[in-house]
DNA sequence: CTAATCAGGACTGTTTAGGTCCGTTATCGG
DNA sequence: CCGATAACGGACCTAAACAGTCCTGATTAG
């Protein structure tokens, strides 16, 4: 239903760690530091760093620190580090799950719906969201987000 | 992964194909038209007219037709009729999942990003998929779709 | 050499979505 | 008034995806 796995949230929150922490941390510190099981940390880490969102050093006082600054890093980055590309439908462009392209009467529609999506998702930093706490309402300080009307209906 | 239900996809189809048809079409009617089986899409205009997106009419010679014009309607409440509310984590403003939210670290801060979110699927009408068809790269001819700069990184 | 730490894959239990079917209610035409 | 048509509402089953765990190997510091 439009929801993100929750190992992308804990991806999200480890990273924000390790951006203050700024160091280098082993995945047990970083799993007892957001309250998450080892294993399941340690999965994510892997997975950040096949994308290099994190570099990882490996033997005794080993760890993983940031690859970039939280700021460089967009959300849109995460989610396709751990789940993989982001397609609203198995119609869409990158994704050739649907076969029968030429009687589909969907072919291609989603896509400008997707790209709204990923442009979304990539003009918000981890930075923005580490900045994201408290405050009820926000408003992005760094870029526009111009889109926001929320016009519905 | 970020993606959408099946019945979604389902549901835009049957509203574009009932925005074309312009009159009462019958669930079998629409069923054959959009290559779907016919229970499946009974349920997704069921759900469909919860939302008031279409209008029924009960007995003989009864159907379904559009609440209001293809234009009139975005994408974002098609998935919300179907999917429910959207909410990327359980931890998102509307849903009120997280129990610990005192000690949870990332309170809060995913509520730009569905908002955000949220924005671009308003800003995208039914009208404007149903345009979308062939042109492989298109830009939206009727309304703005401001927020689509897809200026990743 | 030994301890610490990441790497990579296999495995399993649980959840959720997709799809189907049933009986009921409402309306139209004869 | 009666029967046919069609939406309504719910329960149900199956299958796939996800979350989480574990094990074995590779690498590095002391």
């Amino acid at each position: 239903m439009l929801k993100l796995s929750r190992l992308t949230d804990y991806a999200v929150a480890a990273l924000v760690r390790l951006g203050s922490a700024e160091g280098v941390e082993t995945s047990p510190g970083i799993a007892s530091a957001i309250s998450v099981p080892e294993p399941t940390v340690a999965k994510v880490l892997k997975a950040l760093a096949g994308q290099g969102l994190v570099v990882s050093t490996r033997g005794a006082h080993g760890g993983y620190r940031l690859g970039r600054p939280l700021r460089e890093i967009a959300v849109s980055e995460v989610i396709i580090a751990i789940d993989g590309p982001i397609a609203l439908t198995s119609c869409v462009e990158g994704a050739g799950g649907c076969e029968s392209q030429s009687s589909c009467p969907m072919a291609g529609r989603w896509d400008p719906v997707n790209r709204a999506i990923l442009a979304a998702l990539s003009n918000i930093s981890l930075a923005d969201m580490a900045a994201a706490a408290l405050p009820a309402a926000i408003r992005l300080p760094t870029e526009p987000l111009h889109g926001i009307a929320a016009d519905a209906r």
